[in-house]
DNA sequence: ACCTGAACACCGTTCAAGT
DNA sequence: ACCTGAACACCGTTCAAGT
């Protein structure tokens, strides 16, 4: 069946299919996406340039659905709804992480929203030299709870005694709810620290 | 030349090949690492189960070599060290993190090393059913952190105009400088709300 | 006990051939 | 323009055969 009059895949086609792929916990692949598609693996090459693109189109399809409404108000609500709306992101499409995590990002929605909550900061007070670092901070925060969310649900499984983390572990809330927890958690940390450095900032005034 | 009266291999010697493979940049695999070794690959399965022992190995010899000297002191040193020493194994073996991130944590070193944190944090004032919490937020955080070390030079790309990212972005330090900062700030925040969580806990006794 | 070599079921990518 | 099928250089893992 060579050259369809009406095409079999497209990109967008494709971003569906990986995102399926992705969310159903099965192991992605080119070939693996391409069996999903009813397709041969080398058809998917006159779409798209190859994995690592597939893989920045699933990020671009996550993004759109989970960033586009750009938050406004005051900065820390706008740190927090932006934290959080990555966050719920991550929840939904666990798989994904490990995929686009240490990639390069280039899809607008993803940029749009960094480039929301730095102008936010810029605004608040935070020095031009200092917002960059800040939002780093909040990424990498973002990032490693994905992760957290990513994990298999015992983290740390010690083999031998230990002092205290045997006993904490034990009584311990497991996976999604813990995760949660955690993260609300060190948000507000987060902002805390964030609002003492701001004052700090506004006392040298 | 089967059955060699001094054994070729031994989970050591795959170990300190595998860091060596992985810190050389060069992809990390099952026969890849058999080359480096001068060996077959069915050879290694005479000494490790596979792939994910062999990642687990390499674990253990970054950790040993980080993380084998707990910290003492007060809880906010002992939270510094330990992050610090995170920082430190992270930045020199950038990676392996790739590899070791997500999966299930064994290693005895690590283990204590987290171990003590929660002692720490115990001993500190903070309540049993949060510190736990309080660990995973620093445990994310490192991660985080040690992603942002892995990734590449330009982590957001903007391919259009953007309010105030794209201008920070160009006057911005690059790499290795940028992340250290962001790091020790990152922290510094942390540790201030941590104090903050532990005054207000005090004041409600 | 410890290595080799063949074999298996996978990868991601390229490219000539077909319409 | 868009698909197939063959081909290539890889994966990780198993297992019989050799000493």
């Amino acid at each position: 069946m060579p050259r369809p009059k009406v095409p079999l895949l497209s990109a967008d086609r494709i971003a569906d299919a990986a995102l399926e792929l992705v969310d159903s916990g099965r192991p992605f692949g080119v070939n693996a996406l391409a069996r999903a598609l009813g397709v041969t693996p080398s058809s998917l090459y006159n779409h798209v340039s190859g994995r690592d693109e597939i893989i920045e189109l699933i990020r671009g399809r996550i993004a759109a659905q989970y960033l586009p409404d750009l938050p406004e108000g005051t900065w820390d609500d706008v740190v927090a709804s932006t934290m959080r709306a990555q966050r719920r992101m991550y929840a939904e499409h666990p798989n994904a992480i490990p995929l686009i995590v240490g990639k390069t990002i280039t899809d607008p929605f993803t940029i749009a929203s960094y480039d929301n909550l730095a102008t936010g900061l810029l605004g608040a007070g935070f020095p031009e030299g200092e917002v960059l670092t800040v939002v780093a901070i909040l990424d990498s925060f973002a990032l490693g709870f994905g992760l957290d969310l990513a994990s298999p649900d015992d983290i740390w499984q010690p083999q031998g005694p230990t002092q205290t983390l045997g006993r904490l572990l034990a009584g311990a809330e497991r996976g999604a709810a813990r995760s949660d927890r955690a993260f609300e958690e060190g948000l507000e940390l987060l902002l805390d620290s964030l609002r003492l450095r701001l004052s700090r900032l506004r006392e040298d005034d």
